[in-house]
DNA sequence: TCGAATAGCGTACAACTGTAAGCTAAACTA
DNA sequence: TAGTTTAGCTTACAGTTGTACGCTATTCGA
């Protein structure tokens, strides 16, 4: 039922993507990578692409599609860790840390075509850390019981400041990007402390 | 005794700058520039490029120390209206949005390259905005009269958020920029105000 | 004023790009 | 089993790229 040809057809598919992914490397983005180069990585003609994509564009939104998965599969991870104890913040932080140190080049590609030159890739991008985002407000407001949209703006602001963060780590040794860690960790406990503040004074209002 | 000839030279160097510059929008990146594509704009032949750069990567070099100027002066004419009253939060972030609306192709060519395949282009844009961030953190010390090391996290990451804030809004309408100046603010109040909150702990301990 | 220096030009070439056209062989369907 | 569908192939072409080489005309320095 499978449908050998169908299979067949995946299996290619899933080279094509995964020869994106390898050719992906600090000094490589993927609108530098060529439809030859992938096809060619992937171990298929040039020409046999197009029974896959339309265009590499096609490609490279099944690649940050992917990426988001990850992500969400990240968050889940940080979020078994805080509830077996532990500070939510530094946890998330680490967490998040270690994604990107195991997963370079998925992060790179988030990264890049965020603020790339295609309107269709930054979207998607932005679609992506958007629900990351979305996931993080879910949880603030469960814990402060805080107005959603208080809630919306805090989380916002923490999930920027991390992938910057892990942007940054990209190009530090270990021991930087610990220290990066520890300052990353004080920047959300700021936010974290303001926002409580913040909340305080709009009830005394 | 300008040398007529080191004149001229300077001129059609000004008009390469000026031609790349030019080319770069929303869907060209100066990756994706030629150099015969700047050549060609700029009026001279292909191959008299190299009588003014080595590589591409030294024009795109140049550009990145060109935004930083721009920056620079974007700091000196918030600081003047914050000086003529008005909260310093919001008339910096305001004067922040105004400038990426006014330079879009400079701000853009800054966020695409802090990540993108030059190692020698990252540090150079991470050189720029590190600069920017010192000037906010020397300004947060003069104020609060606190530590330093406190002054630049927090500094690094109210540039962070604006400078991400300020990515976001080359995509979007005039209202919704209004909206992300908004949010913007308010995400720099609760680092502002957690900021306290934290130095006064450290005080009374 | 005369020789040296040099900004800019035209020609040329090899490497690479995306993709059109048409074929083959294997897998599917009836 | 016979006919259709299709993933992948080869060949081909026009366009673009960076850059080597050598020439010319203008400017500079002595």
């Amino acid at each position: 039922m499978t449908g050998q040809r169908t299979r067949r057809k995946e299996q290619t598919r899933r080279a094509l993507i995964d020869a994106a992914l390898n050719q992906l490397s600090a000094d490589r983005s993927f609108a530098s990578l060529s439809l030859r180069e992938v096809s060619r990585e992937a171990g298929i003609a040039p020409t046999s692409f197009y029974r896959h994509f339309q265009h590499m564009e096609e490609l490279g939104l099944t690649l940050v599609d992917e990426s988001g998965l990850t992500l969400r599969q990240l968050m889940r991870k940080a979020r078994q860790r805080i509830e077996s104890g532990g500070s939510a913040i530094r946890t998330s932080v680490e967490t998040f840390m270690e994604y990107v140190a195991e997963n370079e080049n998925i992060f790179r590609l988030l990264l890049r075509e965020r603020s790339g030159t295609s309107r269709e890739f930054r979207t998607a991008v932005s679609r992506e850390i958007t629900h990351f985002s979305q996931e993080l407000a879910d949880y603030i407001q469960s814990i402060k019981q805080c107005d959603p949209e208080f809630a919306r703006v805090q989380a916002d602001a923490m999930v920027t400041l991390v992938f910057n963060a892990g942007a940054e780590a990209l190009d530090l040794s270990k021991t930087e990007r610990d220290q990066l860690t520890e300052r990353t960790i004080s920047q959300l406990r700021m936010l974290d402390q303001g926002g409580t503040v913040y909340l305080s004074r709009l009830k005394t209002q």
